[in-house]
DNA sequence: AAATAATTGACTGTTTTAGTGGGTTTTTGG
DNA sequence: CCAAAAACCCACTAAAACAGTCAATTATTT
């Protein structure tokens, strides 16, 4: 089983997307400044979410990226799962031939743990992310920085 | 975080002592055979388990390792920590300072999943695994094809 | 003395992570 | 119409971790 960055800054960039991009499509290049994650790494990130169709695209100035459905029915697993980071914490990936086969010693542990942290994830919408006092404080710091720094160039 | 066969490497050891252990030590060439996992990686496992003193050790012929505590008081946490494959979700080791100092936008959601997957996982013991109608019967199994492989040896 | 088993440490191939960089296409605001 | 904005696509890479091997040494017991 992984959650690395890959995952969080998947999960991250959505949000992002979620808290931002209520009218217009949001570029990556946006959530890259506020996020502060490289452009590029961010591009192959949304690569996948589209695959998955978590996002559609819009193309050319002023497109970006928007949310696919309503924030209430993205769950954080979801937007793990398209960037292949699997939930699942066997070896066998589930399919219980760990050894020669058979089924190892701890085979049934490392079932019941994935399903534990699956249904913890699964339970968790964009939408229930948004409503936590702390997301929004830490949006609100966020989009404040950013503006000082869109008076830096300016000045 | 990671959960790789480290980590499950090592929980299965651990069982597999606790299964078999009660009387006298268990060689690592003993778990090395039943359990599939090579010896050279085992001893590096077992170099962890115990400095972290969930093992103790014993030299020359007739020695090998033992559990250093009883088996309800082993948690599977503590087994995975011992091999340094920290159960924690968060980038920033849980210190928040994940985004310039401060907490990045999805910080809490991974302090909650670290603790969820703790607590399950300190809540189970080797004692709970082993009352598992399941291991009892792969427990068996393995006894069973370890003992077919000495009569080929002999024959 | 010989065999057993832990202990130690260095070394290695492979995979994944976390990116970088360069180019192409699509679209639109001026 | 056209230059710029943005997505899109592909190849490449340094560093780390994983998963393991190999060889040598030390302690203990029969």
């Amino acid at each position: 089983m992984r959650l690395t960055t890959k995952g969080r800054y998947a999960v991250t960039a959505m949000l992002d997307l979620a808290l931002h991009g209520e009218k217009k499509p949001i570029s990556l290049a946006d959530i890259s400044k506020r996020q502060e994650i490289s452009l590029s790494y961010l591009e192959q990130l949304f690569s996948k979410l589209r695959g998955q169709k978590l996002v559609t695209s819009v193309r050319g100035p002023g497109g970006g990226y928007r949310l696919s459905a309503p924030t209430s029915e993205i769950r954080v697993a979801d937007i793990i799962d398209a960037v292949n980071e699997s939930i699942d914490a066997t070896n066998c990936s589930g399919q219980g031939n760990c050894q020669r086969g058979a089924q190892c010693l701890t085979h049934h542990l490392w079932c019941d743990l994935s399903q534990q942290i699956h249904e913890f994830l699964s339970g968790i919408t964009l939408q229930n992310l948004i409503e936590r006092n702390e997301v929004q404080e830490i949006a609100a710091r966020q989009d404040r920085e950013q503006a000082e720094i869109l008076q830096h160039v300016s000045a």
